[in-house]
DNA sequence: CAGAATCCCGGAAGATACTG
DNA sequence: CAGTATCTTCCGGGATTCTG
């Protein structure tokens, strides 16, 4: 029932590892998952997500664009203005990611309770 | 038609952060990429992942354990025998897992081009 | 406002050697 | 075989300062 539409065996599975590598990364999925509510600037961007620094945030971006997942766009007014905005490719991702974020939710309990129960056996 | 089940807003976003972080991991997502296809010995798992050192693997593994993701199975016999498995937490992740899989096998010429074009672009 | 540049430190991770 | 222990190296990432 929990069979997977995709075998893990068949393929390369660095593959699967370095796409998490980058979509794991933990300022990068805040950065999509925020981003999918609609082209946000540098500013904006780093309010929401709170606790980021402006550097992270700027490799994050870039890294995003690197990969085709976002898109910089700048203003050329006084001050200047970045948006950044999914891509379609960055859009599509939102889909297996959140995926992931309802089984961390429906989860969450049960991997702290685990945590709980070992860090206490282990003193 | 990219509509996810769940959606960002409207729960704390850092969750599913702190869950890739832990599921992102590059080691302990191929561990639990190789333990779907059952049971498997310490260095069984080290030969295959392959690249990864005794100690990383140690601490993968103790981490999944932790989360309740994977179970260890000492067999008192000399030599010792330890095995993992994964719990039926852990196989339940495979599927959200595997559909990261999938998108970055749907995509990964095309974040390739991208990161190409990008770095020739940046000198 | 949106970054670039610099400094700096703690932790992540490899290599190696030892043990039950 | 399945780890633990130790050492060392490296770099991720925070804080701060400067610029177009």
């Amino acid at each position: 029932m929990t069979a997977p539409s995709v075998s893990y065996e068949g393929h390369d599975c660095r593959m699967v590892s370095s796409v998490l590598a980058r979509v794991g990364d933990k300022w990068s999925v805040l950065v999509v998952m925020y981003l999918g509510g609609g082209p946000k600037r540098f500013n904006e961007l780093k309010r929401m997500i709170g606790g980021v620094s402006q550097r992270m945030l700027t490799l994050t971006l870039r890294g995003l664009e690197r990969d085709g997942l976002v898109t910089r766009t700048v203003f050329p007014t006084i001050p200047p203005r970045v948006d950044y905005e999914l891509t379609d490719l960055g859009r599509s991702l939102r889909e297996p990611v959140s995926a992931l974020g309802g089984w961390a939710q429906a989860h969450q309990d049960e991997i702290e309770a685990s945590r709980a129960a070992f860090d206490k056996a282990a003193g």
